[in-house]
DNA sequence: AATCATGAAATAATGTATGATTCATGTTGA
DNA sequence: TCAACATGAATCATACATTATTTCATGATT
């Protein structure tokens, strides 16, 4: 019995995950507004937006009113679209929610603990501290800022992994949001922002104690790396 | 000196604060989704929603698109929105989450509390109080579901002022989000479950710990409230 | 027979374009 | 100070094109 050669099967993905142009320019203007590029206050002109991220009017109007959901964009009937302001009380707000959001969630998933969350843990803990940050020590005018975002992802990523076995998708949710609120806030401030040094350090006080289960104690170094940050930009504030 | 007569004067207030289009829609499908009146896992087709609610489709879509970040309704790309499908699994976190982030609140809410926060919170109850509720004891087939809306509507504004003094903007916003979940899966289940008849006692509860600066009492009762709400679906559930 | 693969048709999401309407806002003039 | 006007922009409806998904019928394979 001949067998034929089997027709050419399909190698590639069953299904390439498209994107539409509104999700395109949602993540490109969640980037833009988180990293500052769009500064805060600033009015979002729907034709602007549009021709800037080469798309239609109605894909940005969708991505913008995702956004708007996110707090991301302020959104008022009528008026517009604009990039939210940045005040002190509302970064105090952030961080104070995002202390207790994460805070929550780091003791849950301390307490469900397992092998496979604290390996993830211990990868993005080390994938973290091996990857260079370069500060901007000599301001010099023509010096474009330095390009973190490796550097930022894992950031992510770690913090991630820290709170991802706390069992609540909301809670997480929630997390990711004051993560990104908080990160536009990072951002924005980088220009005058003490470079932190620390934070290998600090992120190893976190895995340590969670790894070995004292949630008291990892909670507080979590907590107090957040308020540190706060305490700093305070004080840029008012060198002002 | 002569004064004319005045023109006639602009009476009606100075700002109509009207609505889009978009945002009409988006608030009747939010609250029809809440009320389970477009059923869990449905599929939302563009030219329908815009029909039942005389409405082109561009508003529609914008409509969904905020609602998608709410989690009120799933959107995939290229394949269009969905009411979200309900799960016991879901509604144990909303609980959960719930319990966590409006203890909390209510904890902030009383260690900041002020003679106001005290009149708003008396005065709502207040008013539940003096709401009744038409439950339907006989289920005939003719009978239409009992409108509680006005019970409904005082309930959420109870739940918000005992938490409306926690000082954190985002906190009270996660809240709402997850009354809202929260209040679907008891439409949803409202024909099993059975009347609650203690809750006039329950709200009472909460606010004489409250008013009397008994943090843990009264976060407890809320707890209590929101996880013996939880209790009762999981047996309805375990009936089927 | 049951399962799988193929492909065409129907369905629906998405994007583009255009014009009309309405509103916000700033300016002018009495 | 106040009303009328002018302008820019948001909003919306509509029509149409494009693309992807879904459905369904058909034929092949096991």
């Amino acid at each position: 019995m001949t067998t034929r050669t089997s027709a050419p099967r399909r190698v590639v993905p069953r299904r390439v995950e498209k994107e539409t142009a509104a999700t395109t320019v949602y993540h490109a203007l969640k980037r833009d507004i988180v990293r500052g590029v769009l500064e805060p206050g600033h009015k979002l002109l729907i034709d602007q937006i549009a021709e800037r991220y080469s798309a239609g009017t109605n894909p940005v109007r969708e991505a913008l009113n995702r956004l708007s959901s996110e707090r991301l964009v302020d959104r008022e009937d009528l008026r517009g679209f604009f990039v939210p302001p940045i005040s002190l009380e509302d970064f105090r707000d952030i961080v104070h929610t995002r202390c207790w959001v994460e805070g929550k969630a780091l003791e849950e998933s301390i307490r469900n603990r397992t092998e496979a969350w604290e390996d993830a843990v211990i990868l993005a803990n080390h994938r973290l501290r091996n990857t260079p940050i370069h500060y901007f020590e000599h301001t010099e005018p023509g010096m474009p800022a330095p390009d973190n975002s490796i550097w930022e992802e894992r950031h992510r990523i770690f913090h991630r992994a820290l709170i991802a076995n706390c069992g609540s998708r909301h809670l997480l949710r929630f997390a990711e949001e004051l993560m990104l609120l908080s990160e536009r806030y990072r951002f924005i401030s980088m220009a005058n922002t003490h470079p932190r040094r620390r934070s290998i350090e600090e992120h190893q006080a976190i895995v340590d104690a969670a790894l070995a289960g004292e949630t008291v104690r990892a909670v507080e170094a979590l907590q107090g790396q957040y308020l540190l940050t706060l305490k700093i930009y305070e004080e840029t504030m008012s060198d002002v």
